[in-house]
DNA sequence: CGGGATCCAAGTGGATACTG
DNA sequence: CAGTATCCACTTGGATCCCG
């Protein structure tokens, strides 16, 4: 299971999708995304959800999922403001592979842990 | 599609599992990971494949997922010395995930960066 | 309430030199 | 060759204040 070099190839520093995958490969970006997935969302309930990010980092992740066109910024002309956040159609399809990431941190967490403290015992 | 919040989380602040998946939800994991998915590579040959990567960062990523178990360090007592990298069994349980990532940049980056243009267009 | 602007502390990552 | 150690530039991210 070892001989599949793919003709893809996101290794060299001079492809573009390394900067695509930087961008994506992310805490915030994974988890931001994974809350979206349950629907559309208000900043500040994004905030509160992803519990301890600085309003300044979010709103900038925001920013970024936007300009890549991962999720789409609806302004209500309200007082006080609200704005939600909408994975778009782009949004939905790193849906899937994000939340698998999460599963696995959640899954395998225990077990890492137990290497981890294995590790610096020595 | 948008109900089934899950009864995990790493969303909380003080989950574990989400420094967890700080750790993984990084651009250089991803891209070594994918790299040893294809097999026990040389230390060199790792750095070369991971074009632009500094030798330090390389050495602190490898010695992360060396302490979390998902990577297994073989030295060989040669001169000059040879060392290789290999996936354990919970590394390989990441490299699908990761992949799946790695694969959608790859294959989204076309429609990213048009959107990135128009954006930054406005 | 959402978010822009500013300031600053801490972390990240590169370059270089040195070792076994 | 595969690191380690040191130094330093740059980035990241939090805190705070303000504004529509």
């Amino acid at each position: 299971m070892s001989q599949t070099m793919p003709d893809w190839n996101v290794l060299m520093a001079t492809c573009p999708s390394r900067k695509s995958l930087a961008r994506i490969a992310n805490k915030w970006t994974a988890m931001a995304v994974s809350v979206l997935g349950n629907g559309r969302t208000r900043f500040g309930d994004l905030k509160a959800q992803l519990d301890g990010i600085s309003g300044k980092v979010l709103t900038e992740t925001l920013r970024d999922l936007e300009r890549d066109g991962l999720v789409t910024r609806h302004v209500y002309a309200e007082v006080p403001p609200r704005v939600e956040y909408e994975l778009t159609e782009l949004g939905f399809t790193l849906y899937e592979p994000l939340l698998a990431l999460c599963r696995w941190a959640e899954e395998h967490i225990a077990e890492v842990l137990v290497n981890r403290e294995a590790y610096d015992a020595r």
